[in-house]
DNA sequence: GGAAATTTGTTCGTATGTATA
DNA sequence: TTATACATACGAACAAATTTC
Protein backbone atom coordinates (compact mmCIF):
# COMPACT_ATOMS: atom_id res chain seq x y z
CA UNK A 1 0.00 0.00 0.00
CA UNK A 2 1.11 3.78 -0.91
CA UNK A 3 2.66 5.58 1.83
CA UNK A 4 0.71 8.33 1.70
CA UNK A 5 -2.42 6.07 1.76
CA UNK A 6 -1.24 4.57 4.90
CA UNK A 7 0.00 7.40 6.76
CA UNK A 8 -3.76 8.58 5.86
CA UNK A 9 -5.17 5.43 7.90
CA UNK A 10 -2.54 5.93 10.36
CA UNK A 11 -4.24 9.60 11.12
CA UNK A 12 -7.74 8.58 10.45
CA UNK A 13 -7.56 6.16 13.26
CA UNK A 14 -6.23 8.48 15.86
CA UNK A 15 -8.67 10.85 14.87
CA UNK A 16 -11.24 7.94 15.25
CA UNK A 17 -9.78 6.88 18.89
CA UNK A 18 -9.84 10.50 20.12
CA UNK A 19 -6.13 11.24 20.11
CA UNK A 20 -7.20 14.15 18.11
CA UNK A 21 -10.47 15.06 18.86
CA UNK A 22 -12.71 17.95 16.75
CA UNK A 23 -10.52 21.03 15.95
CA UNK A 24 -7.37 19.63 17.53
CA UNK A 25 -4.44 20.35 15.88
CA UNK A 26 -2.61 17.74 13.89
CA UNK A 27 0.85 17.25 14.16
CA UNK A 28 2.45 19.82 11.80
CA UNK A 29 3.81 18.49 8.35
CA UNK A 30 7.27 18.93 9.47
CA UNK A 31 6.70 17.12 12.63
CA UNK A 32 5.21 13.63 10.34
CA UNK A 33 7.97 14.04 8.07
CA UNK A 34 10.21 13.85 11.30
CA UNK A 35 8.48 10.96 12.75
CA UNK A 36 7.51 9.05 9.63
CA UNK A 37 10.55 9.32 7.79
CA UNK A 38 8.32 10.11 4.89
CA UNK A 39 8.81 12.66 2.13
CA UNK A 40 6.82 16.39 2.78
CA UNK A 41 5.31 15.39 -0.65
CA UNK A 42 4.00 12.15 0.78
CA UNK A 43 3.09 13.39 4.11
CA UNK A 44 0.80 16.02 2.01
CA UNK A 45 -0.99 13.71 0.30
CA UNK A 46 -1.72 11.59 3.01
CA UNK A 47 -3.40 14.75 4.67
CA UNK A 48 -4.89 15.67 1.17
CA UNK A 49 -6.75 12.22 1.18
CA UNK A 50 -8.14 13.27 4.78
CA UNK A 51 -9.12 16.89 3.34
CA UNK A 52 -11.14 15.35 0.74
CA UNK A 53 -12.74 13.01 2.94
CA UNK A 54 -14.10 16.08 4.83
CA UNK A 55 -12.30 14.72 8.20
CA UNK A 56 -9.74 18.03 8.62
CA UNK A 57 -9.32 21.21 7.76
CA UNK A 58 -6.33 23.69 6.63
CA UNK A 59 -5.51 27.22 7.84
CA UNK A 60 -2.15 27.91 6.02
CA UNK A 61 0.50 28.88 8.63
CA UNK A 62 -1.49 27.68 11.45
CA UNK A 63 -1.95 24.15 10.53
CA UNK A 64 -3.95 21.13 10.15
CA UNK A 65 -6.92 20.77 12.15
CA UNK A 66 -9.62 17.99 12.87
CA UNK A 67 -13.03 18.76 11.62
CA UNK A 68 -15.60 20.27 13.96
CA UNK A 69 -18.78 17.98 13.12
CA UNK A 70 -16.14 14.87 13.85
CA UNK B 1 25.44 21.64 -5.51
CA UNK B 2 22.33 22.43 -4.07
CA UNK B 3 22.18 26.48 -3.13
CA UNK B 4 21.80 26.11 0.61
CA UNK B 5 24.96 24.10 0.62
CA UNK B 6 26.84 27.03 -1.48
CA UNK B 7 25.71 29.45 0.89
CA UNK B 8 26.89 27.57 3.88
CA UNK B 9 30.09 27.02 2.14
CA UNK B 10 30.77 30.70 1.52
CA UNK B 11 29.58 31.59 5.12
CA UNK B 12 31.95 29.15 6.22
CA UNK B 13 34.56 30.70 4.26
CA UNK B 14 33.89 34.30 5.97
CA UNK B 15 34.40 32.95 9.11
CA UNK B 16 37.11 31.44 8.25
CA UNK B 17 38.69 34.34 6.88
CA UNK B 18 37.81 36.23 9.31
CA UNK B 19 35.33 38.42 8.08
CA UNK B 20 32.98 37.17 10.64
CA UNK B 21 35.03 36.76 14.01
CA UNK B 22 34.07 34.84 16.98
CA UNK B 23 30.62 36.47 18.53
CA UNK B 24 30.10 38.54 15.13
CA UNK B 25 26.64 38.78 14.14
CA UNK B 26 25.96 37.43 10.70
CA UNK B 27 23.77 38.90 8.21
CA UNK B 28 20.25 38.99 9.16
CA UNK B 29 18.11 36.37 6.95
CA UNK B 30 16.68 39.27 5.37
CA UNK B 31 19.85 40.32 4.31
CA UNK B 32 21.15 37.16 2.83
CA UNK B 33 17.83 36.82 1.01
CA UNK B 34 18.80 39.95 -0.76
CA UNK B 35 22.20 39.82 -1.32
CA UNK B 36 21.90 36.11 -2.55
CA UNK B 37 18.56 36.31 -4.13
CA UNK B 38 17.60 33.47 -3.08
CA UNK B 39 14.13 32.24 -0.70
CA UNK B 40 14.53 32.87 2.70
CA UNK B 41 13.90 29.05 2.72
CA UNK B 42 16.80 28.28 1.01
CA UNK B 43 19.13 30.93 3.38
CA UNK B 44 17.41 29.04 6.54
CA UNK B 45 18.99 25.54 5.80
CA UNK B 46 22.24 27.02 4.88
CA UNK B 47 22.36 28.63 8.26
CA UNK B 48 21.34 25.46 9.75
CA UNK B 49 24.35 23.69 7.71
CA UNK B 50 26.43 25.57 10.34
CA UNK B 51 24.16 25.08 13.07
CA UNK B 52 25.00 21.64 12.72
CA UNK B 53 27.94 22.29 12.58
CA UNK B 54 28.45 24.03 15.53
CA UNK B 55 29.75 27.33 13.85
CA UNK B 56 27.56 29.72 14.90
CA UNK B 57 24.33 30.38 17.18
CA UNK B 58 20.93 31.79 16.76
CA UNK B 59 19.44 34.37 19.02
CA UNK B 60 15.89 34.56 18.48
CA UNK B 61 14.63 38.36 18.01
CA UNK B 62 18.70 39.46 17.61
CA UNK B 63 20.30 37.81 15.13
CA UNK B 64 22.59 34.44 13.85
CA UNK B 65 26.49 34.69 15.72
CA UNK B 66 29.65 33.50 15.22
CA UNK B 67 30.23 30.54 17.61
CA UNK B 68 32.66 31.92 20.58
CA UNK B 69 35.15 28.94 20.47
CA UNK B 70 35.72 29.72 17.34
C1' DG C 1 3.57 51.90 29.13
C1' DG C 2 3.02 51.15 24.46
C1' DA C 3 3.79 50.95 19.59
C1' DA C 4 6.68 49.90 15.85
C1' DA C 5 10.50 47.79 13.57
C1' DT C 6 13.74 44.03 13.29
C1' DT C 7 14.75 39.25 13.55
C1' DT C 8 14.21 34.45 14.01
C1' DG C 9 10.65 30.38 14.40
C1' DT C 10 6.80 27.73 12.50
C1' DT C 11 3.38 26.44 9.24
C1' DC C 12 1.04 25.59 4.92
C1' DG C 13 0.95 26.46 -0.58
C1' DT C 14 3.10 25.69 -4.97
C1' DA C 15 6.33 24.29 -8.55
C1' DT C 16 10.11 21.71 -10.68
C1' DG C 17 13.29 17.95 -11.35
C1' DT C 18 14.75 13.25 -10.56
C1' DA C 19 14.26 8.37 -9.81
C1' DT C 20 11.74 4.13 -9.53
C1' DA C 21 8.16 0.71 -10.20
C1' DT D 1 2.38 6.26 -19.25
C1' DT D 2 1.17 6.69 -14.79
C1' DA D 3 1.72 6.61 -9.92
C1' DT D 4 4.73 6.88 -6.16
C1' DA D 5 8.40 9.08 -3.68
C1' DC D 6 12.07 12.22 -2.64
C1' DA D 7 14.78 16.65 -2.88
C1' DT D 8 15.11 21.31 -3.87
C1' DA D 9 13.34 25.88 -4.12
C1' DC D 10 10.31 29.89 -3.86
C1' DG D 11 6.08 32.15 -1.71
C1' DA D 12 3.02 33.52 1.92
C1' DA D 13 0.93 33.75 6.48
C1' DC D 14 1.32 33.59 11.27
C1' DA D 15 3.96 33.65 15.75
C1' DA D 16 7.37 35.02 19.20
C1' DA D 17 11.50 37.45 20.96
C1' DT D 18 14.17 41.59 21.07
C1' DT D 19 15.29 46.31 20.59
C1' DT D 20 14.24 51.05 19.95
C1' DC D 21 11.57 55.12 20.13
Amino acid sequence: MPKHVQLADYLRARIDDGTYPPRAKLPSEATLVQETGFARDTVRKGIAVLLDEGRVYVVRGLGTFVSPAD
